[in-house]
DNA sequence: CGTGCGGTTGAGGAAGGTCAATATGTGTGG
DNA sequence: CCACACATATTGACCTTCCTCAACCGCACG
């Protein structure tokens, strides 16, 4: 309602009517906000787990590393987002998460959760609705990561992120900051930082991006979208059942 | 209680304990089992998603067809396990569905699930945690997709199939059916058929496992393990949140 | 003004794909 | 019980994509 919302609540907002006290609910997931610094881990893999966090500002990744060395980036985060609930049917983190920016979190524990699930059925399902869209996000990732070309890999998770960030951002331009070095772009994709540096250089050379430094520029977002064979239907949450009900 | 459970309540009573209501609500979403063929589709990509579908008999799997004609499949399901959780946020299919085998399937709306979620505290967690359950599921194969080699693939599949028959079975063996062809094997691991087959032989070489006809014999489980570099907690459904409750 | 991290470029190599020919079944109808 | 058709698996020769290793550049920062 007022223009100091939290971010989770503007971020909820956008799939059903929250009542008062859903809001009151929501605000009190934010009740302790925290600074953490670029670089710094929310948490390590096999950690012991029993609270979510809410990303409020600045960018985040969840990791695997394996036993060579190497790791994989299994999801990117932005403000607004909801890190752990890939854990809440787990005593342990299947994976570590990293702040790619200094940024603000608000932990809850699981504890928390529950009182949502048994004091309000609209925040239920949307709960239920995020942890299915973060599935469909993950199916995406995967599909990218088992099917497509160095290009094609590359083009989506540029292109996946231009959209993310217009949800969220009033009017994202055709360039924007995507603050992952090539190594962290290697490391999202399953290539190395080498190919990938090949790679941008050939989007240069087509015509289809220029990346700079930490930023983007699409000069032709189309193309770009066609060349990752871009289907844009997981991130279109539709939510039917709730707007529906 | 009785043995003649469904498959569902069975399969979820191991979560948490279960009211009689609890199961009354369970029982209602097996209302109307159907019977399906081998090599049928429950549905496709795009068709309009409103229901899920419990999988009471037979193996099904989830997939996406590619441009190029080829197809990724996505997800495994067993008996007992629930289908389209992923696309509650959606409006369509994100993914097809077909059998792998004869078997039994039961609809039930999505609107079920809400009644499901006003009326039982305890269903909404197990099913939210279901939910993550399918995110961990799905993490862990996205990790072995952009990470391993196709030794490891095979391994880490085979080996994934063995611990989960072992869980719905009572004793489980070191040989079992695995109803795939190699072209599906190859599907679910982004190989060609052609690279499973002389990834099989080279098993068989090297004394790891047997691939017969649809079965498979393991003869040193831990050697596989180790090959596939398993690590299995996220298969271990701790779901402390709620026993703790 | 070094020092170090991130990025670029080149040469050579390995894992897995493609294409195609050849088994090996498996099921069906005669 | 056999004959044929069709799906599935095996094997070989060759090719493409991406990796590895290594040198080098350049900007940022102390």
């Amino acid at each position: 309602m007022s223009e100091n919302d939290s971010c989770i609540i503007r971020h909820l907002r956008h799939y059903a009517d929250l009542s008062d006290s859903d809001e009151a609910l929501l605000d009190s997931l934010e009740r302790e906000p925290r600074e953490v610094e670029r670089g710094e881990a929310l948490w390590q893999t096999d950690d012991p787990a029993g609270r979510f966090c809410t990303l409020s500002k600045g960018w985040a990744y969840s990791f695997r590393d394996m036993e060579d060395g190497s790791r994989q980036i299994l999801e990117i985060y932005l403000p607004g987002d909801i890190i752990g609930l890939r854990e809440f049917a787990f005593q342990e983190r299947l994976a570590g998460v990293m702040m790619i920016d200094d940024g603000v979190v608000c932990d809850f524990p699981h504890r928390r959760l529950l009182e949502v699930f048994r004091e309000s059925f609209t925040l239920s399902m949307i709960f239920f609705a995020l942890s299915s869209q973060q599935q469909a996000l993950l199916t995406e990732r995967l599909v990218n990561l088992a099917r497509r070309s160095a290009r094609q890999k590359v083009a989506h998770l540029i292109y996946e992120m231009y959209l993310r960030l217009q949800r969220t951002m009033p009017y994202a331009t055709r360039r924007f900051r995507l603050p992952l070095s090539q190594q962290q772009l290697g490391d999202a994709l399953g290539l190395t930082s080498v190919h990938i540096s090949r790679t941008l250089s050939g989007f240069r050379e087509d015509g289809l991006l220029i990346r700079e430094r930490q930023w983007v520029e699409l000069l032709d977002p189309d193309a770009v979208a066609s060349e990752a064979e871009f289907a844009g239907r997981y991130l279109r949450d539709g939510l039917g059942p709730i707007s529906g009900e």
